[in-house]
DNA sequence: TGTACATCAGTGAACGCGCGTTCACTGATGTAC
DNA sequence: TGTACATCAGTGAACGCGCGTTCACTGATGTAC
């Protein structure tokens, strides 16, 4: 019997071929799409027989789900390094612009059309939680003055999505349209709808950014 | 030898399949997603043989294309509407999401994840001039006063996007900034990653909109 | 109005392909005494 | 250290499926005189 905390080298074959299959699977993604992932396909590229990787994982959903978490993971790994020399909204957007420009397919994965029929698993509302509340507190620590909107008022009568966050209504806005308005560039800019137009995503990325940043004042305003 | 001008009832029967084969190839993106597009599937809804189909068009490929620049016409149709009682950028931001909201998968042909290999056709790209001159014609008679931003000198030094529109720098850069807000909201609701946050998109996105309106001032400011 | 002909929608068989997944199996690797 | 056993990675055959696409064809519809 094994010691717990130990890794057999079974174990550790296991963990690579899983890896192996993973890192496999992502370039086909990358040149053939997500709807088109296939297990034999990857199984071919490994030299190794199709029914092979059933040792490895359960089907082909079980395969893809495993990705969309690795992708959620990757991006909240991303984002917290960021935060960890300390809370800055802009940091923090340029580590999520970085992340999406590494690996597009990672970016539509999370963010792009829905696979039809599939639902994510429940570990990915978690990650997208954690994220969302590594933003909360670079806004929270961001002073800013503003009109108070409609919104602001909605937005305090529905707070479950931030958790247990403290955040002002104005700093849940605030970290809402952050999301938005840089999803918007990046989204247009990875789908190539940008492509033909001529000027420099970064510089309308930016420039996004700091209009964000602008309407920064005196008060520290917020709570948290 | 037929009239020009003039449909025969043959001519009339073809226009009339190729609809049909449309409409079931919405409702088979509709359940399956695009991906899964298959003439086959359509040809046995219909009651009719698989190759039947290849009386009407070239292949799957053809079909696809034709559906994009389908997608497009339909956006660009309701955006015209919309603008034909006079230029109004709040009128036109809410028919934009009224087109989006009405079929997300037509949204999503459009705004989503690039299909790999797939490269769309000219016709699309006139299209979306199309789109984008009507978006400048409303903001040109919508006041504004702002700071000026190096987008926008970097938008005046690159702007074949808006076509021969005479749109001043500042008009570029809010019809820019207007889109990918709008996209923002809109791309990430019909994703449904607000879905588990419950409060609602459609007051999310009228005060994007509005927070663009505000800037609103005297100064006509702008040529054309 | 009637006949001869051309057009063309749709059929059914066929080709070759790849897919996910199951199953009984072989043979190598690790474990226990 | 050596032997007996259990575990488990990987194989190859098989199942049933649907795909896009081609081809030679039948039969109905429209056209010309």
């Amino acid at each position: 019997m094994a010691n717990p905390g130990t890794t057999t080298p079974r174990e550790r074959y296991r963990a690579q071929v899983r890896a192996e299959i993973k890192e496999l699977a992502w370039e086909q993604i990358a040149t053939a799409g997500a709807s088109a992932l296939s297990l034999n396909a990857i199984a071919k590229r490994m030299g190794v027989s199709g029914p092979a990787l059933y040792r490895y994982y359960a089907g082909r959903d079980e395969l893809i789900t495993e990705l969309v978490t690795d992708a959620y993971r990757s991006l909240a790994d991303a984002v917290h390094t960021a935060a960890e020399p300390g809370p800055d909204v802009a940091v923090l957007a340029h580590a999520m612009r970085a992340w999406a420009l590494d690996d597009p397919h990672r970016y539509f994965l999370i963010y792009g059309t829905p696979v039809p029929g599939y639902h994510a698993p429940d570990d990915v509302t978690t990650i997208a939680s954690e994220i969302m509340a590594t933003l909360l507190d670079a806004w929270c620590a961001t002073p800013f003055r503003g009109p108070a909107t409609p919104l602001d008022a909605h937005l305090d009568d529905h707070r479950q999505w931030a958790g247990d966050h403290l955040a002002s209504p104005a700093t849940l806005h605030r970290a809402l349209i952050l999301w938005t308005r840089l999803h918007g560039v990046l989204s247009l800019e990875l789908a190539g709808h940008f492509s033909g137009m001529g000027f420099d995503p970064a510089l309308l990325y930016t420039t996004e950014l700091e209009s964000l940043l602008a309407d920064a004042g005196d008060p520290p305003a917020d709570g948290r």
